[in-house]
RNA sequence: GGGGGUGUAGCUCAGCUGGUUAGAGCGCAGGACUGUCAAUCCUGAGGCCGCGGGUUCAAGUCCCGUCACUCCCGCCA
């Protein structure tokens, strides 16, 4: 083992299989247990935790040592693994069956009071003080865990895609600003003064080049910079697993995608079934109101709008001959206990997210309807399937509204209603995205993916006329309701790639200006190719059981971009300023205080 | 950019309708104890109640502002 040398002859773990040999290990002090006479010490290094046994009799020197040692200082023992007599073995510890009897101890590191307790897993210190010292932090074995599932789940990526012949290329981090999509990252050019790189989004043009290049097979645990608000799930900095091949469809790289899950799957000891189900994004929306639906649950958006076209009741009609819809939620078992002034309060949620309204409904045990326009619902329970007791929520909207809202709405509730299976994986894909979509505030159609991607082959001819009815081959792999990749085939015949630039309104000048070294390249020779990035970050997540990709980045930023343990970011000296030609237009920064 | 939550000892937290000397557990320091494993027992130190302003006889507590952290919307593939 490495160090063997000096410091150590097992790991902690290891030492568990070395009954009645002579060991020397080192690590930290997790916990004392000191008796005045004999001292014990758990002693803690990666791979896990092993008893010391301290004699005054037997080891007086080291005994006396171990009087003085503070949790946390670091230390090298020798002695012999001896098993524990039946009565002190521990069986909370996989080493608890056997302990070290230490001969000599050396100490390697004295260490200050640390600032909050390694040992005590019980609570959870705030947030902001485990990044500030986050190297405290990931000694314990949450963290650690975190880190190691990571590892895991990238060593099988690469296997996969090794075994599979892909080729993994670096692409450069230092790259050209294409304002597409969000806000880019820039790092002045001191050689060019006036001039910036930017960070990548993605290395999405490079791995198309490489395509043009004859790679055939890519792929890159890429660095990903985006220089938007942050979120839970969001960080200024993130790793894609990044994809690309040539002479592919879309089912090619699915299926290639599935066999790289399942894998990292099984390294967090979770089987998981192939092939995922497929849904089209229209039946995605018009079922569970999202694009990225949560399939650990029921609770599908249901229609009501025929028969509420029939109703008395203006709301409904009014909405109905205006070609919107009625459409609703049941949430099995909710009904109970739910006052006028709740079902007052799910109106007012229904209205934050913009809808009109909303109509509840609770079914009583005669079969009949409790809600405030009672009179209007005849036949509801029966067309939704609903029992005594749930909780019955319509809206009426036009479709897109109504969807949307239900959409939030139906994963609200199930939360709320603890209707989400633990310990239950939902893989899915989601296909047939639109090409584009209207961008009401600039009048356009705007690329739904990127620029790139291919439109479907049996739509191609309606580009021009009905832009919007036209599918893309894009697809987006979605787990447990979190979109955790996605991707595409890109458009490698100039003709299309024309058509889609018409489409969306960007010139050929414009076009040419920002993208013409990949149009270029495309007209030289491409391959038809696609592929998919997968987030890595979200990914271990969820596997990891994490409620923030934060848990899963070894040195993550704060929910406004710093970084508590290093100050990042922060000021720099005027002649770095000068030398970049870049001036500050913001104002002093205030002392610090708090 | 907008909305919600949090901020009290090194850490996690309690502190009621404003009231006199701000508490607990863990950690830390000193002591006792030879088989514990969250060891136990005794003693002690440790507080700009995030920061600034205001109301009040009186503010950890109420009001305004501000900063930090956090969740969400906007934004973001």
């Amino acid at each position: 083992m490495i160090g063997a040398g000096r410091y150590r002859t097992h790991a902690a773990a290891g030492a568990a299989d070395a009954v009645g040999e002579s060991v020397r290990v080192s690590g930290w002090v997790h916990r004392r247990r000191d008796h005045g006479g004999v001292i014990f010490i758990d002693l803690r290094d990666r791979s896990g935790i092993l008893q010391l046994v301290f004699h005054p009799e037997q080891a007086p020197e080291a005994h006396a040592a171990a009087e003085r040692l503070h949790l946390e200082d670091v230390i090298c023992v020798d002695g012999e693994v001896v098993r524990r007599s039946e009565d002190t073995v521990n069986p909370r510890i996989p080493t608890g069956e056997v302990e070290l009897a230490v001969a000599t101890m050396e100490r390697l590191a004295e260490t200050e009071p640390v600032p909050f307790s390694v040992e005590d897993e019980s609570t959870e210190p705030s947030e902001e003080l485990r990044l500030t010292y986050r190297y405290i932090d990931m000694r314990r074995p949450r963290r650690l865990a975190a880190l190691e599932l990571r590892a895991r789940v990238v060593r099988a990526m690469r296997r996969v895609l090794d075994d599979e012949g892909f080729l993994e290329v670096e692409t450069p981090v230092l790259t050209r600003s294409t304002p597409e999509g969000a806000r880019d990252f820039l790092v002045p050019s001191r050689l060019s003064q006036g001039e910036w790189y930017a960070l990548p989004q993605s290395p999405q043009l490079f791995k198309q080049l490489l395509m043009v290049g004859g790679l055939e097979r890519y792929y890159q645990i890429a660095r990903c910079f985006r220089d938007e608000d942050l979120r839970a799930d969001r960080q200024p900095e993130f790793t894609q697993l990044d994809v690309e091949a040539s002479f592919v469809e879309p089912a090619d790289i699915e299926d290639l995608t599935e066999r790289v899950l399942v894998a990292c799957f099984a390294e967090a000891g979770i089987e998981i079934p192939v092939p995922f189900p497929r849904m089209g994004y229209d039946e995605a929306l018009r079922r569970f109101g999202s694009d990225r639906p949560d399939l650990r649950f029921g609770m599908e958006i249901q229609d009501w709008t025929e028969a509420a076209g029939r109703t008395d009741f203006a709301v409904f009609t009014g909405v109905v001959e205006a070609g919107g819809v009625v459409r609703g939620l049941v949430v099995p078992g909710a009904g109970a206990g739910v006052s006028r002034k709740d079902g007052d309060e799910l109106m007012a949620e229904a209205q934050a997210l913009g809808a009109k309204g909303l109509v509840w409904a609770i079914v009583q045990d005669d079969g009949t309807l409790r809600s405030p326009v009672a009179k209007f619902l005849d036949g509801l329970a029966d067309a939704f399937g609903a029992s005594p007791g749930d909780l019955i929520t319509l809206v009426a909207d036009d479709e897109r509204v109504a969807s949307e809202v239900l959409g939030t709405l139906r994963n609200r509730f199930a939360e709320r209603w603890d209707l989400i299976p633990a310990d239950t994986w939902a893989p899915l894909w989601v296909e047939d995205f639109p090409l584009v979509g209207w961008n009401a505030d600039e009048e356009r159609w705007d690329a739904l993916h990127h620029p790139f991607t291919a439109p479907h082959p049996d739509d191609i001819g309606r580009i021009t006329s009905d832009p919007g009815s036209v599918r893309s081959l894009a697809y987006d792999v979605v787990l447990n309701g979190l979109e955790i990749g996605g991707g595409s085939i890109r458009i490698h015949d100039q003709a299309v790639q024309a058509a889609v630039f018409e489409c969306i309104g960007l010139g050929a000048e414009e076009a040419e200006d920002r993208f013409g070294f990949l149009l270029r390249a495309l007209r030289l020779g491409a391959p038809p190719h696609g592929g998919i990035a997968l987030g890595l970050d979200r990914l271990v997540m969820l596997l990891a059981g994490e409620r923030s990709i934060r848990d899963v980045i070894a040195f993550p930023k704060t929910a406004t971009g710093a970084d508590p343990l290093t100050g990042a970011p922060a000021g720099v000296d005027e002649v770095q300023l000068t030398e970049l030609a870049v001036r500050s237009t913001a104002p002093p920064p205030e002392a610090p205080e708090g």
